[in-house]
DNA sequence: AGGGTTGATCTCCAGAAACC
DNA sequence: GGTTTCTGGAGATCAACCCT
């Protein structure tokens, strides 16, 4: 168990055995046969290691599981952003609570796909054909063809996951997911981003549903490096994932040589961008990364406004629509449910509904609390 | 070549056995 | 009873090896 964490920690870190030794101190047979469990490590040394991981010695040595385990997509945590988290841990207790009262308990139906080996980590086509590949098999396991996703949020609640769109405006946090195995999964998605891009965070987090919700411990956030990449391998696959589940390569290169084969300028690429609901910039690495436009015109597109574009060619844009902070439709129909079938008292509900009483008088006579 | 594993070996230390 | 010696196990390293 200590051995496994180490390991998971040390992966998702993207750190070899060798470096962990160097930092501890000891050699790196010794973290070999630690990580596989034939050596138990000294406390001091466990401490040490620890340590690498910005640890306690004592979070080795608890045998049993977190109740959550937690994955961000960010780029920096704040204090108010640890709020926000609490509160979205916090909301998933009254959601569950909520499941539990009407007996309508939401469980994980996805498989679990293995990790790709660890010695491809480092090797960047390998690691792209492992998250195209796990990309594909779900899009296959769910009959999605070559059709863009027209709905991620309601898609992954049939598959088990809770999705709670929370606007946090001013935060960098993009999104988060949690899974217990008592209580299953859930996803935070920041509705203060445009909608392409809480599509884009949903299929990141959701790739951490499909192979990382049984690990048992917090996955990590998102560190990017200096061109925006995400450091660790664990991250990277899961953008890798959600670029190839969102925008599959056959489905843009036959849009691409049908509408656009001469011609990939802002004006196709906000028609492509719309057609998988994907962001203006996803969409554009997304082209890059399958070779139809290279480094300069990548730069070129970043510089114009798509927004401004859409606009022209649509007299709409998606780009600046901002989603108002709103309670899940099931969670609301569950609230309801749990009152009317006398489960919870009636200031309960308004609690749950975070609204007082008045309003919430109001709103049930106006047939339901459906948003 | 680099990352990881395996087997032999050394070192240290606590507890048991032998000795005076 | 106190001291010395022996022994076994755990921690750790070294060198060789395997795998990709």
């Amino acid at each position: 168990m200590i051995g496994e964490k180490i390991k998971s920690l040390r992966e998702s870190e993207a750190l070899t055995q060798e470096e962990i030794a160097v930092k501890v101190g000891v050699s790196k047979e010794f973290i070999s046969m630690v990580e596989s469990g034939k050596r138990n490590p000294s406390l001091e040394v466990l401490s040490k290691i620890a340590s690498v991981f910005s640890k306690e010695a004592s979070y080795f040595m608890d045998t049993k599981r977190e109740d959550f385990a937690l994955a961000l997509r960010t780029a920096q945590i704040n204090e108010k952003d640890k709020e926000e988290i609490r509160k979205f841990k916090e909301f998933c207790e009254d959601y569950y609570f909520l499941e539990e009262a009407t007996g309508e308990i939401l469980h994980p139906i996805a498989p679990i796909y293995p990790d790709p080996p660890s010695s491809i980590l480092s090797n960047f086509s390998q690691t792209y054909q492992y998250s195209e590949k796990l990309a594909l098999d779900e899009r296959r396991r769910l009959s999605l063809g070559e059709e863009p996703i027209r709905d991620i949020f309601l898609l992954m609640e049939t598959q088990g996951v809770r999705v709670v769109r929370m606007n946090m405006e001013e935060s960098p946090v993009d999104g988060a997911f949690i899974y217990s195995r008592d209580k299953g999964a859930f996803m935070l998605i920041n509705s203060s981003q445009s909608k392409g891009r809480q599509f884009f965070t949903a299929a990141h987090e959701y790739c951490h549903y499909l192979k990382d919700r049984e690990k048992g411990y917090p996955i990590c956030q998102v560190i990017t490096n200096g061109s925006g990449e995400p450091k660790k391998p664990i991250e990277r696959i899961a953008n890798l994932f959600a670029a190839n589940f969102l925008m599959p390569e056959a489905s843009v290169s036959k849009l691409v040589s049908l509408y656009a084969k001469n011609r990939l300028e802002a004006k196709e690429v906000v028609q492509l961008k719309r057609y998988f609901g994907v962001s203006y910039q996803a969409m554009i690495y997304r082209l890059k990364d399958l070779g139809y436009i290279r480094r300069p015109k990548l730069e070129k597109l970043l510089q114009i406004d798509p927004a401004t574009v859409e606009e022209a060619l649509f007299g709409f844009t998606e780009e600046r629509v901002k989603q108002p902070d709103r309670l899940p439709e099931i969670y609301c129909k569950l609230a309801v449910q749990a009152y009317t079938q006398g489960k919870i008292s009636f200031e309960k509900l308004a609690e749950l509904l975070k609204v007082d009483s008045f309003e919430l008088i109001e709103r049930l006579s106006k047939g339901g609390f459906i948003q």
